[in-house]
RNA sequence: GGCCUGGUAGUUCAGUUGGUUUAGAAUGCCAGCCUGUCACGCUGGAGGUCGAGGGUUCGAGCCCCUUCCAGGUCG
């Protein structure tokens, strides 16, 4: 029920074009997955993440086990039904969670203690804690409970939680995940290239059914970051899909695709929506501003998307301005089409043998940090 | 017409017995930021002849006089 197959690869820089089969659909990568932390990607509906071309969803394990509990979703039919969406979903395992939102936390062989940032109560989560968590969400794939290391780390710490994460990958395979599920083992070692090229060939002989690499974009230069990914994707069997973690400004996203990864998620396009920003091929554009106030232009020229068919770049900064909840979604609407269309002009382009230079001439248009 | 009360950033207001240098805040405005989303914000910036004029004083947003404006009230 589970299957991957790469059905093309790119001649110019090995980039692959590759077909995910899940229990709840298709999924044609290089893909990017819009994140539904809290069972909803947020301001949308999941008719209109279908009209954006989402083919598969994040949901947050961490989240979701403080509220609504996943007994409650367990009951609702799981998480497809609970929040009816009807295509592939992935889980967060709570791991970067407990450490980049809870404070008071206490990491220890077994698990970590943490307080909830809801009511500061004490909890407790563990690898057969985030397992059990999500077999009860029901999710397609399963991310295992990992130890996330920080910018800047050094190499003694991140080597102790590249074994830690290693020691409870073996933990996650014996709690296992339900009969529809899989499970992706997390690549740590942080910006170390022995660490991670260590962590991704043991982590290879498993011949899991996919792998995530983690620890990355979390504040280091994207150099350090791309490094990271020449040295992890050859180790990782190439029949398999990998997934690079919270990674998705359009830059990261065709330079991961030319490193050989082939999912990604991100918030970054719905919280800067929320912000006013608009993704572009021409870079970020932040249709808050100014000069904006009698465009009347769609937010990109040739979008197909419901808020560049409608309105107006002065209406949405209008609706920004004035706080309306609209303009806020229209934005999100944007930016997951923005994403979904580059990911298939990224597809397009591996198919033609031609990443290299759709990349290239990205990198001219729009420069690093511009997106 | 008489008597009160009040006029300080675009707006709503603080400004202690007249005395620390560039008169504060909120909000709005302008800009930047946001990468496995607690939250949605976070950071910075511009903006005031303190209604006007005169006076007292070493020194006035604060005190005095005149005047204009707004609101209230009495005839």
């Amino acid at each position: 029920m589970f299957k991957f197959e790469v059905l093309h690869v790119c001649k110019q820089t090995g980039a692959r074009r590759g077909r995910l089969t899940t229990p709840h659909g298709v999924v044609e990568t290089p893909v990017y997955m819009p994140v539904g932390t809290q069972a909803t990607v947020k301001t949308l509906s999941p008719v209109e993440l279908h009209e954006t071309g989402s083919q598969v969803i994040l949901g947050n394990t961490y989240h979701l086990h403080l509220r609504p509990g996943e007994d409650i979703v367990r009951e609702a039919g799981g998480l497809h039904r609970f929040m009816d969406w009807d295509g592939p979903i992935l889980t967060d395992s709570g791991g970067f969670h407990v450490f980049s939102l809870s404070e008071l936390r206490k990491v220890t062989e077994r698990g970590v203690e943490f307080r909830s940032h809801l009511d500061g109560s004490k909890l407790f989560m563990g690898p057969e804690e985030s397992m059990a968590i999500q077999r009860a969400l029901g999710s397609d794939i399963v991310m295992q409970f990992d130890e996330c290391s920080p910018w800047p780390c050094d190499e003694k710490r991140a080597e102790a939680a590249m074994y830690r994460t290693l020691r409870w990958l073996d933990r996650c395979r014996e709690a296992g995940v339900g009969e529809d599920q899989v499970l992706f083992p997390i690549v740590q070692g942080a910006f170390y290239g022995d660490l991670r090229r260590q962590c991704a060939q043991e982590m290879a002989k498993l011949d899991a059914p996919g792998y995530g690499i983690g620890g990355l974009s979390v504040g280091e230069p994207k150099n350090i970051m791309y490094d990271m990914l020449e040295i992890v994707c050859p180790e990782l069997p190439e029949n398999k899909p990998r997934y690079l973690m919270g990674v998705g400004s359009p830059d990261c996203l065709i330079e991961g695709s030319v490193r050989g990864v082939d999912m990604f998620d991100c918030v970054l396009a719905t919280r800067v929506a929320r912000n006013g920003t608009a993704l572009t091929h021409n870079g970020r554009l932040v249709v808050r501003n100014a000069k904006y106030a009698r465009d009347f232009t769609p937010l990109e020229e040739g979008c197909d998307c419901y808020a560049c068919t409608h309105f107006t770049r002065a209406y949405i900064r209008h609706l920004v301005k004035a706080d309306e909840i609209f303009g806020l979604r229209l934005i999100s609407l944007h930016n997951i089409r923005f994403l979904n269309r580059l990911m298939g002009e990224i597809r397009t382009a591996i198919e033609e043998d031609r990443l290299g230079d759709f990349a290239a001439e990205y990198r001219e248009r729009c420069g690093q940090d511009r997106w």
